[in-house]
DNA sequence: TATTGTTATACTCTATAACTATA
DNA sequence: TATAGTTATAGAGTATAACAATA
């Protein structure tokens, strides 16, 4: 960006900082930021309940998606969860590395590599359905099951 | 935690074309994943109403709590959105260099800086605020009116 | 020519730690 | 000693572009 424009007339200073700061009333009323804070909630809760576990959101979709779909190609697990192939390497990489999933060069066209959980990616996978179903549980503690639901349902509406 | 970073629209039309990938029904009931669908969308939807206005969501909330609390320090701005004081500096940084708000060290106090709005920062964000507005309209609309609210008031309900 | 996986590279955001000047 | 702002640095994530192998 550019950072060579003149600065216009300092407004004038007389507050106080003090520590309370005032939220203006709209900014309650943009789902664009009601969606920010609940994302930073559920970071924040999602690494508290996986924090031995060595994984982040997308490591764990990418393997839910492995599981579902053993032999899918890195190209199709890339247009899913919307990133360039080129980022799918380094998580590919990572999970190959330990020993929780393999890749194979598919035969009918050689351009292609086949993943799929390993068994030691199973049990992985296993053990962090646990933790994710103990932090989805603390995310939505203030909600019944019949918000929850109405809520899940009112995002899929907007995110797809 | 949120990142400010463009959506990937040349990678989604780069992959235009690819196999079927089943979803674990389970991916469906995680408020987690959900929350994280809809705010691509949401970032996707920002980007493309405010394209040209060289901006972010931080900067755009930024300068929305600067204007309701003139004179603010940056330790206040940091906490409130839940960032590192160091990371504020950039933000505070390119602001300043662009002529949208000015720093004055307090008197009281020197180690403080006062923030606030230049009339040309306060003439940008009227603009922001109007192509937010249309953002957010784009972003709702596969929604009712009472959904909307309803939606909105489930995530406060999860991100505080 | 087009596609898949890969490498190289760069940029943004974020965090930690150390520094400075104040208090 | 403690705090506000800053700087230095590192790491994660993601983008583009170019490349080799393959179709």
């Amino acid at each position: 960006m550019g950072n060579d424009r003149k600065p216009s007339r300092a407004a004038s200073l007389e507050f106080a900082a003090g520590e309370e700061v005032r939220e203006p009333a709209q900014m309650k009323n943009y789902l664009g930021y009601a969606i920010r804070r609940a994302q930073m909630r559920a970071y924040e809760s999602f690494y508290n309940a996986l924090r031995d576990l060595e994984t982040t959101p997308s490591r764990f979709t990418l393997m839910l998606l492995m599981r579902e779909n053993p032999g899918i190609r890195s190209v199709d697990l890339a247009r899913k969860l919307g990133v360039a192939r080129s980022g799918m390497v380094r998580l590919i990489d990572d999970l190959e590395g330990r020993g929780l999933i393999v890749r194979e060069v598919v035969k009918a066209d050689r351009r292609n590599q086949a993943l799929a959980l390993t068994t030691e990616g199973r049990r992985y996978l296993r053990q962090l359905e646990r933790a994710v179903g103990r932090h989805e549980s603390a995310l939505t503690d203030k909600l019944t099951a019949k918000e929850r639901a109405q809520l899940i349902k009112l995002l899929w509406r907007v995110g797809t």
